[in-house]
DNA sequence: CATCTATGTTGACATACGTCGAACCAAGGG
DNA sequence: CCCTTGGTTCGACGTATGTCAACATAGATG
């Protein structure tokens, strides 16, 4: 640990494979292509050293965590350097080298719109 | 159709995949088997076909619908079912034979529990 | 009982996936 | 420069996964 203080000021737009996804899973049965998007997500956390190691991140101070602070998880390095990958590609994580260290960091906005598929629509219980 | 009007008052309980899962990703690092135990639900998920049939079912009226009505996904009959039981192993879905046709229903708390999961804690960003 | 329709099960097969060790880039410090 | 520490990429290997065709089972119906 040492640089908490780097301030977030210049995001310069991470990717696009987040947020124009689906309507909830309840509101009418999925069309392929909206299947194909939203299942690659899901995909990505359905793997537990992935979504341990994407917890980790989510979870740590500023929503970021440079690889060493994450990579406990009980695989290799280039294990967790792989997972970190597929996330990435999966759209859940950006990545940012500072220095020595390399900084992964959530897209809030894949969390809000997993989060809406999930949801029930409108009184549904 | 039929029983929208069922009272949540006496769920006896269906099984046990269902609720008692995880905190919120953003809350905490996933300890091994948290992330186990909630991989297992985003995997069923990650799949196209599992994904369309799952928003069928969960879209259909009274969130349940009979594999006749579902099976229109691109894949032969086998797999349908194939992936049917799949999402059923993993607790999303409930399966009652009732005369010639099966029918599947969607298991409300495990969506809910799903929508925590992806849910900021108190107030992350 | 014969048979037809609706689903599930089995076996086989190609591909994808998770994992590791070794080799390889990147950044600092003598 | 070389060497050490942090991470990624590569190649290989075993296992899991998705898919289908063929077969099996459950009710309904004649």
């Amino acid at each position: 640990m040492s640089n908490t203080n780097v301030l977030p000021l210049i995001e310069p737009e991470p990717a696009a494979a987040a947020a124009p996804c689906c309507p909830p899973l309840t509101e009418r049965p999925f069309s392929a292509d909206e299947a194909e998007t939203a299942a690659r997500m899901f995909k990505a956390l359905g793997d537990p050293v992935r979504l341990r190691l994407f917890s980790a991140v989510a979870s740590h101070e500023g929503g970021e965590a440079c690889v060493c602070d994450i990579s406990d998880v009980g695989v290799s390095q280039p294990t967790v350097s792989h997972h970190l990958k597929k996330l990435k590609e999966a759209g859940l994580l950006t990545s940012e080298r500072r220095g020595t260290w390399v900084y992964y960091r959530v897209e809030p906005s894949v969390l809000a719109a997993m989060g809406k598929l999930l949801a029930f629509g409108p009184a549904a219980a």
